[in-house]
DNA sequence: CATGAATGAGGTTTCATTCAT
DNA sequence: CATGAATGAAACCTCATTCAT
């Protein structure tokens, strides 16, 4: 967590070192992340960032958990305004996710950062964590329209939610990097990639996906598989 | 790729090696992993790694590009007789698939590694080729069940398999964890947990995830999306 | 270049890191030098040296083409009141070249250091540099001297140069060398053995050296040869 | 000094591993170049040139002190028929020299290398008493020609030689490179640089350094200066 | 509260040398 | 006599972290 040293800083100061910060983990691993790097190019000083957060850990922690959670609501909010239909809310919720992808590519790397496994002490329950909060909350959303029949009756959510949040999240953002036709590393580095995708495109592709998991795959005549 | 020095250790001492980096590189992201931890634990000097592989990128290319394939096809190979249907197909590969991550879940998880994306010069190819062979895979696969009438005929091949394929690798994984009530590494760590799971629990877990693929989530009413 | 930190170091602490690494590289070739030596001698940490120069290279650089510059300036400056001779005009520089090498020996020898080629990626240029810019300097003495007369009319002032240059560096130490018996390193190493020569055995081994130069090897009645 | 066993060797392989030494060490520094590396090339085992030379110094010390010396006298003494005359003499030596080092740069390099100044314990007497037996050769020369009254009376053969020595290596060499415009490093890396050399322009380049080492810089009328 | 110098553990890598086969 | 695997010291360099000012 951040100390009230640092949320009493200056917005433009605070906001130029979580920019950095931003930028630092989300282009290297970790481990290979560099608070000398951080604030080198904020041009604080080295113990600085010391009164700000207790150490790497604590300000990477706050980096996923908190920063990117908040501006990710921030951005997605407006767009998911409630619809009564489940599948109206999916498809509202994977397109201000794949916009937030395109808009935020920083954010987003991040935050699939956080979902691999990783054993070293302090990361290995941050990590957990994340990948738990997704997994419950999609099977929270299934079993709601499940009891409201908007899902079939005889689908499991457990393994239900697994797929539909893989799907969604890495599912969508390799079906969106097929279709640009490069791979995450460029999309990070070239920020006028993501406009290559025409408004309607994006929708098209959220479209495709989310027409597998509703419908399947089965043709018609097995869909009763 | 491994010197003939190390292809011709006894092997038992190359095969406590080999345990070993795959323990190491599979716990951790590749810039974590350290040869220093890897060698102290097998008990050799630091200069003798350097006689078997060329440098820390050669050991970890071979472990994710030969070593974990070779392992995955012994394994899997005797149960991948062909299936004239689709969906028995991928349901054999499903449950191989799982049954190989439950027996070697280190090997699994390097696999899995090596599709995170990473902008180390050296990993960056390695990883963007791993994820499109995958991809290409799958999407060879439904495309050929779909001039065969086995896959509906509306369905966008390319997203379909970046759906599917996410869906039966980090879906599927996602579920298992889900069900065993444990993290990633607590499955690495502990080598009974995988027995926990009942053959038949497992089948059922593949069914439940292929159901999802197969039907979608749309309650029959309106399957027509 | 060294960093600010450096500078801003305590004049002592300052004085012996420098004073060590030009003993350290002095003594050695730069390959050979070690910066893991100075630093233990130094009696600081391993990390600090990296506070205050980027790299070894960064260090031998500075080195080389600042401090050992600056401190032969500060020392020769005073020595070379212009002669409108050139013979007066060598044989001030030569003197206050000898006198140099004799009270700095390390300085000196750093300085000749930098003359040898060297493949080094980072050294070949500042090598060569070096090089060309003694013979430069010393044609163009030359090519002045020739046009007020001071110097034979027909001499070719490339190769006159390069043997000049030679002479007064190369071979002046050499003779000092062969007049002290001793070696470079045993003068490096005893700083009284400069002491050893009185101030007109200085002057008389410049003399010697110049005249070789000044009038040649013949004897008179072959001087046309 | 070699042992029994690498003079014994097939003169085929003797000469390899002799070949691909001089090549390490003409190209790198003592400390830099590597027993490892000229096995590897030679494709012989590392413990077999533990069996030929002693260690690493032994090897470079007789490469350094007999090798190089042999071939150089090998290449030199057909050249340098004996004139009665001083100045012919240096003359023929002087470009058989010249001839050498352009048709064996590293050969050349190879002896230029072992006359640098070094502490390192066992290099440091090596290249001492290199240094040493040039100047002393150098020296009986000019003493032998002072006796026959082929060099001016009054002339200090001590510094004379010293002069004379660097002149005819170091100056030569530089006058040499300033004539084809390059460095020392390009020469030994681009063998058609030395062609483009006609021979009538090494003797010409001889001829200019000579005549500055016998006549002197000094104008005619001011020869007795 | 900011500073930034100092630290030292740890990383990867190279290499001369030894020695059992 | 040849082999080549094993060794371990030493190199350069990075970085999180501490602490006196």
């Amino acid at each position: 967590m951040p100390s009230p040293t640092f949320l009493n800083l200056p917005a433009e100061k605070r906001d130029r070192i979580v920019e950095l910060a931003i930028e630092e983990f989300s282009e290297r691993p970790y481990a290979q992340a560099s608070l000398s790097r951080i604030v080198a190019r904020a041009g604080i000083a080295k113990g600085s960032i010391y009164q700000y957060f207790a150490d790497k850990l604590d300000l990477y922690r706050w980096l996923v958990l908190e920063e990117v959670g908040r501006r990710k609501q921030a951005f997605m909010a407006p767009e998911l305004a409630m619809h009564a239909d489940l599948r109206a809310q999916l498809r509202a919720a994977c397109l201000a996710g794949l916009r937030f992808a395109l808009g935020h590519p920083r954010l987003a790397r991040l935050a699939a950062h956080a979902l691999e496994p990783c054993a070293e002490p302090g990361l290995r329950d941050l990590h957990a964590e994340m990948r738990a909060l997704g997994l419950r909350g999609v099977e929270a959303l299934l079993r709601r329209a499940q009891a409201a029949g908007q899902v079939r009756e005889d689908l499991a959510p457990g393994p239900a939610a697994a797929v539909l949040a893989a799907a969604i999240s890495v599912g969508m953002m390799d079906a969106l990097l097929a279709r640009l036709g490069v791979d995450m590393i460029a999309l990070l580095a070239d920020t006028t990639l993501a406009a290559r995708l025409a408004p309607d495109e994006v929708e098209a592709l959220v479209d495709s996906v989310l027409d597998v998991l509703w419908r399947g795959l089965a043709p018609p005549t097995e869909a009763g598989g």
